[in-house]
DNA sequence: CGGTACGTTGACCCCATTCAAAGGGGGTGG
DNA sequence: CCACCCCCTTTGAATGGGGTCAACGTACCG
């Protein structure tokens, strides 16, 4: 959607990209290898994948970038590969029978992407800025996990991680008011993304989301989600620098530990 | 809270259980294992466990009776033990910094009870009904799961239909009507629980959650959630028996489709 | 300079929350 | 067996916040 001169580049060698060649742009040139972002179960082990691992893991697929915008995959398609995003931002959503469109969470890098039930994917999901991820063959992916144990382990952990996010989207959604959604997402948002440290404990953070997308996640309507970034700066909780660029002001002591 | 004869009975005898007398009630003789509610990943596997898996995973646990009302376990606390749930319903939940509880989960039997994060408990739980389950001691059903893969892989699929149950119920928070949500719960749950046929396609409901319960899943009020039933009964949905019992009527043909 | 997509603001209505009070329904104790 | 009580549920009235529709503002781009 935004960064057009990024994805014209891309767009004509959106194929197989060379493994060397992704980390021309922010790398620092070591390789990059699928990952997972998540927290262990048991405290004492953490269940990341050893780097050994990891090489295997990237043998069996390919690293792709892709513009934004890109489809990814469709909700009750055959599900044919299995994501691994190691840069940009990904939805997954649903359309509901009225043809609204639910976002149902956000992925950064180390997420899986291609949730799959009997074969097929249970939601769509699209790039919201330029991405580059691994892609890997789902029945290659399952057969891996099947023959490396230790691997499954560390998909498990993840599959944990992620259903821990979605209870906290149902948190989200379940608080009444929308400028009390907002702050929570903002906070997630705070967590996941790279921040710009300003004076004070004051935070600079960049949306990758139009209001559109923030209201399909909140559940809420564009109109509520620009009066509820209105209320929070009244309120003192941030500044609005642009629409799509926040500061998030400090004094949030209370309302801190409001965020469970 | 109800069934309160059931409760006196077996509190005191609230240890373990032998095997064979849990089958007493309603169970054909045979007696009842480990178990998985569970949709495979791929069409063709299904990834539940065989017979042998699920004796030899029986052995790590003990099976039990608790009375309703019984918390079992609590967020953030050291994690002990894991629940397979044979019989019974368990709710899952958390407390708002408000101290308002938000229910994240209904657990019917062949679900898992325990998420957890660096050892320690995410949620609270707590049974809802008289429950039977099967108790495994955290690190010993961690262990079993490393030495069994295949195992592994059940419970895989296991947390990804957690995962898909979880968005589910982020989809019914985002509607913005309470009679839309409560709809589609009441459809959830004529999917899980045991169901009277009436005529001409109507089915009989046997509530187990109060109003409160209802609530705080849906993220309503207890009086919203009432008047939620008035208009669903005004609108030819359903017929209120009492308060706890609910008769689907069938016409719900256009809104069918509509329970995405 | 016009166009388009995105974001904001205003007016109005509807619905859920809140507070209050009044029905059940089951269990306990008289 | 009845009376009482407690908890759950329902109903009513007033309030407030979000949905909707409409219009305006803004930035980027051709």
């Amino acid at each position: 959607m935004d960064e057009k001169e990024d994805e014209k580049e891309k767009e004509k060698k959106e194929g197989e990209v060379d493994r060397g060649d992704v980390t021309g742009k922010g790398g620092v040139g070591a390789m990059r290898l699928p990952s997972l972002r998540c927290a262990p179960l048991l405290e004492e082990k953490d269940s990341l994948l050893d780097e050994r691992l990891r090489r295997r893991l990237a043998e069996i697929g390919t690293l792709r970038r892709l513009p934004a915008g890109t489809p990814l995959q469709e909700e009750g398609e055959k599900a044919v590969s299995i994501l691994n995003l190691v840069e940009g931002i990904v939805a997954t959503y649903r359309l509901s029978d009225e043809g609204e469109r639910r976002i149902l969470s956000f992925h950064f890098p180390g997420d899986l992407i291609g949730l799959l039930e009997k074969g097929r994917y249970v939601n769509s999901a699209r790039a919201l800025t330029p991405i580059v991820a691994y892609v890997f063959p789902t029945a290659a992916f399952l057969r891996f996990l099947g023959e490396h144990p230790g691997v499954e382990e560390a998909f498990l952990a993840k599959a944990h991680q992620d259903l821990r996010e979605a209870e906290q989207h149902a948190l989200m959604l379940a608080r009444r008011e929308a400028h009390e959604r907002l702050l929570l997402l903002l906070d997630l948002l705070r967590k996941r993304l790279p921040v710009k440290e300003g004076e004070g404990g004051a935070v600079v953070l960049d949306l990758p989301l139009r209001r559109a997308d923030i209201a399909d996640y909140l559940g809420l309507s564009v109109e509520a989600v620009s009066r509820a970034f209105g209320r929070l700066e009244e309120e003192g909780y941030l500044r609005l620098l642009t629409p799509r660029r926040v500061e998030l002001l400090p004094l949030s002591k209370e309302r801190v530990a409001a965020l469970a």
